[in-house]
RNA sequence: GGCGGCGUAGCCAAGUGGCUAAGGCAGAGGUCUGCAAAACCUUUAUUCCCGGGUUCGAGUCCCGGCGCCGCCUCCA
């Protein structure tokens, strides 16, 4: 298997610390706010990269924080009248429940910061004592021109920075780019003892502080947005090897941003999605809303930049309606042993190792998924040459272990194409029942061969979103 | 100004030196069907932003353009 590794901006081939374990961690958000789609990005790369390394066999140790103590939560939080605390617990919990929605499996380990301050301080105190930070005023920075590998990571100069970069000048800093462990609090903010007074954390002392709690002082992989590289993990590089001159991280995952009409999405510019708008906006059920959402997602490949568009989203919802069309006809199939038989388990080996090979190359889910959709079309061709039973269900199954590595295929299609007959549906949508009467009206209308009443029926139920297809016995299936 | 990335069919999107440039969506024709839908078959880039170069051979490497984007300040 090989990852692109931001660190020496190549593939590199992969191997654990631990032969069979793999240390990941994952910046995760700093909650003040719902979560848009590129969150939910994130969040959906992370979380098949660790699926797959799982298929792989190997034993994941997976940490993915909160920030919940931070300027933008004060801020929030001032202005909703309400504690900081309470705050980003709330939206610490809407972002569970949209991930949850998602199907983003919870991590091993979802540390909060202000749970680690303790850890925190010790790391300070550690970089303070070695002489890689210094205290000024209450706060703690870290002195970036001590630790000359600083900025290795995003390639980034400190002499080449001063030239353009704006920053605000803080004279009681040593070098404008030292940056901030611990700051003095103040009046009305939260905040802890510490052995240079009351303060809050810096940012990226966090990471640096709750991965290695975790993970050990060295650790497999650190992942996050590309646009955490500067300055926040070439930060949490010097932070830790100062502290503790061992390699931090071997392997540095950053994904793509989602942008809008090619602009990057942020909260900044306003021009963001909500996982929550995109689910209410949905006609389909939260499953399936979901599996087309991560469908569409994992369509691109992670390091690339995706832009998001209803048309896209309602695009990968079509692709995965095929590959539920065709789980239906396996399940429904009634064949007996056929030609296809016979020549089903080669042909289910040789996409499951396609497939695999693209998830070896660094994650690369758009071709994952291209086999995916090859394999489809081979299954439905060997059906037309006669399937048994044991046969289909055995390509469903492959369906469904592949598919488990993306978060995909996992439904039963009665679900996914909301025919479950559900005793009470929202206003203004039809029950599966009624469904049902009605298409029982009109297998009696074709038996009559009164197809103007038939015609009139599919027409009827096609404008509440009811698709109907004829089977050749004469009965029909329907799907919204 | 510094650093990095991208430009492949109508749209989305793989492919980073070598069989006929994956796959999806949309479109066209056909088989099937009472008509449809689904499925299947055929079809949609002699060509990968442009111009040079390296090579037996380049979408893929190098140089130069053009266009777009990101980071350098909080940001997934």
């Amino acid at each position: 298997m090989r990852i692109y590794n931001t660190q020496t901006r190549q593939k590199e081939p992969f191997e654990p610390l631990t032969p069979g374990q793999v240390r990941m961690y994952v910046c995760g958000i700093t909650a003040y706010d719902l979560s848009h789609i590129g969150h939910a990005r994130s969040a959906l790369v992370f979380d098949v990269i660790r699926r797959y390394l799982e298929f792989k066999g190997y034993r994941m140790l997976f940490v993915r924080n909160f920030t919940d103590v931070d300027d933008k939560i004060i801020k929030r939080a001032e202005k909703e009248s309400v504690s900081a605390g309470g705050l980003s617990e709330r939206y610490i919990a809407e972002y569970q429940k949209d991930m949850g929605r998602l199907g983003i499996l919870a991590a091993t380990v979802e540390p909060k910061a202000t749970e680690y301050i303790p850890q925190m301080i010790a790391l300070i105190e550690r970089l303070v004592v070695r002489g890689f930070a210094y205290v000024v005023d209450g706060d703690v920075y870290f002195e970036v021109r001590r630790f000359p590998p600083y900025g290795r990571l995003s390639g980034k100069n400190l002499d080449e920075l001063l030239a353009g970069a704006r920053v605000e000048v803080d004279e009681r800093k040593r070098d404008p780019h030292d940056f901030a462990l611990w700051k003095s609090t103040k009046p009305g903010e939260p905040s802890w003892e510490s052995p240079w007074g009351p303060g809050r954390p810096g940012w990226h002392i966090e990471c640096s502080a709750m991965s290695m709690e975790h993970l050990g002082e060295s650790f497999d992989i650190h992942g996050g947005g590309e646009d955490l590289i500067f300055p926040h993990h070439d930060c949490e590089i010097a932070q830790s090897e100062a502290a503790t001159d061992k390699p931090f991280v071997r392997y540095w995952i950053h994904n793509g941003f989602v942008t809008i009409n090619q602009e990057k999405m942020s909260k900044s510019l306003g021009n963001f999605f909500t996982v929550r708008e995109i689910f209410e906006k949905s006609p389909y059920p939260v499953q399936r809303t979901a599996e087309a959402l991560r469908y569409f997602l994992l369509a691109t490949h992670y390091r690339s930049p995706l832009d998001f568009s209803d048309d896209g989203l309602w695009e990968a919802k079509r692709a995965v309606d095929r590959f539920y069309d065709l789980f239906q006809r396996l399940d429904e199939s009634t064949a007996p042993k056929g030609q296809g038989d016979g020549l089903l388990p080669a042909v289910l080996d040789r996409f499951g190792e396609a497939f695999r090979q693209a998830m070896d190359d660094d994650f690369n889910t758009p071709a994952a998924i291209a086999q995916l959709q090859v394999l489809r079309a081979e299954v439905n061709k060997l059906m037309e040459t006669g399937l048994s039973k044991q046969a289909c269900e055995n390509a469903r199954e492959e369906f469904r272990s592949l598919g488990r590595v993306l978060g995909l295929l996992q439904l039963d299609w009665r679900e996914w194409f909301g025919t479950v007959v559900q005793p009470q549906t929202a206003d203004g949508v039809i029950t599966g029942e009624e469904v049902t009467v009605r298409l029982v009206e009109r297998t009696e209308a074709r038996r009559r061969k009164d197809f103007k009443k038939a015609d009139e029926i599919r027409t009827e139920l096609e404008s509440l979103g009811i698709t109907i297809e004829d089977r050749p016995d004469g009965t029909s299936r329907w799907k919204r």
